[in-house]
RNA sequence: AGGCCAGUAGCUCAAUUGGCAGAGCGUCGGUCUCCAAAACCGAAGGUUGGGGGUUCGAGACCCUCCUGGCCUG
């Protein structure tokens, strides 16, 4: 686990050669086809050396998540651990990481249908009126969300609307879900976690410029001309990819679309960060160590 | 050299006839149960370019210096 830019995937790809491991991927981005600079998509090469699963699952135009990562990663690592191999899980979606270890309650899927509909009446009536409705049918979770929090009161009135009962009474009751641990599986946690903010800046600026060096603005029009996409489109909500998409549409200019695409890759880390502070277990390495290969391959070592 | 315009938070800019210096962005912290690279909440940050003056009270008015831009020669 680590934030955006911090040297994941060479480090997962250099402990594959050095353990019987195989690499798979925890990010929300990944998973899109055609999406390959934005995303800092692994190459070919890279790919051919040390196999990456869970990315290229679907087209843009499609939504993912958490849920379907998680039956899509144990599904993944059982076929891996059938071969004899250890799953290596390398990403950055904490989400995805937490649904794994067990932080997903039996829910029902969406509905686009009924997302719909509702997005269509909280634009008329706005989102509080909607959060307005959710205290009444579930007074709980009303409780614990803002009443501009679009997501979370469209997921909630959804539950409470399919099921005809409150979101609250479908959530198990764990103390903490994160010790809810799958039990077919054990296992040993790793965050790269830099001590110096402005090091991983400086990355994220870097990679930033670089990806628009190597032709992101042309990735996203070749994606539009191929696929039928729009700006509310999880795939294109995407940090630099929405940045990118009103450089294309003329609303903002070269200058505008580098710095709005570093800062919202920035404030992705921030979050990431966030999640690691507070996650319980993991073995913390610096990531801008010299010696943090062979630290993270004397740690494994000791495991497997 | 002279004339004009500008100088306010890290950046871009507000601030009625002189009356409690604000916003957006960025930065920092947090929330997170099937969109999570998403969505949302909160916080810090100022000698208003420097100095002097007028006034009960100056970001604003007067003097002076500094810096940047434009115009003239």
């Amino acid at each position: 686990m680590g934030p955006t830019a911090s040297g994941k995937t060479d480090l997962a790809v250099w402990l594959c050669e050095r353990f019987p491991l195989e690499i798979v991927s925890v990010d929300s981005a990944l998973v899109y086809r055609d999406m390959d600079i934005g995303t800092a998509k692994p190459d070919a090469a890279t790919l051919a050396q040390a196999p990456h699963h869970l990315i290229d699952l679907l087209p843009p135009t499609e939504a993912y998540s958490a849920g379907r990562f998680k039956r899509d990663a144990l599904a993944a690592m059982a076929k891996i651990r059938a071969r004899g191999n250890v799953p290596l899980l390398t990403g950055g979606t904490m989400l995805y990481f937490r649904a794994l270890r067990g932080g997903l309650d039996d829910l029902p899927p969406a509905d686009p249908a009924l997302r719909a509909e509702l997005e269509a009446r909280a634009a008329e009536a706005g989102w509080p009126a909607l959060h307005a409705q959710l205290a009444r049918l579930d007074p709980e979770t009303a409780a614990r969300l803002q009443a501009n929090d679009a997501q979370r009161i469209q997921r909630a009135l959804e539950l409470c609307l399919t099921t005809g009962g409150p979101m609250s009474a479908l959530l198990s009751a764990r103390p903490d879900p994160d010790k809810s641990v799958e039990p077919e599986h054990s296992w040993l946690e790793f965050a790269l976690f830099p001590a110096d903010r402005a090091w991983l800046h400086r990355r994220i600026n870097t990679r930033f410029a670089q990806m628009l060096d190597a032709g992101l603005v042309a990735e996203l029009r070749e994606l539009r001309s191929r696929y039928p996409l729009d700006a509310s489109m999880p795939s294109m909500r995407c940090v630099g990819y929405r940045q990118a998409w009103h450089f294309l549409d003329g609303e903002i200019d070269a200058t505008a679309l580098y710095e709005q695409g570093a800062a919202a890759t920035r404030q992705l880390a921030k979050r990431q960060l966030t999640w690691l502070r507070s996650w319980d277990g993991a073995i913390k390495l610096e990531p801008a160590a010299a010696d943090i290969r062979d630290a993270m391959a004397r740690q494994i070592a000791a495991q497997i």
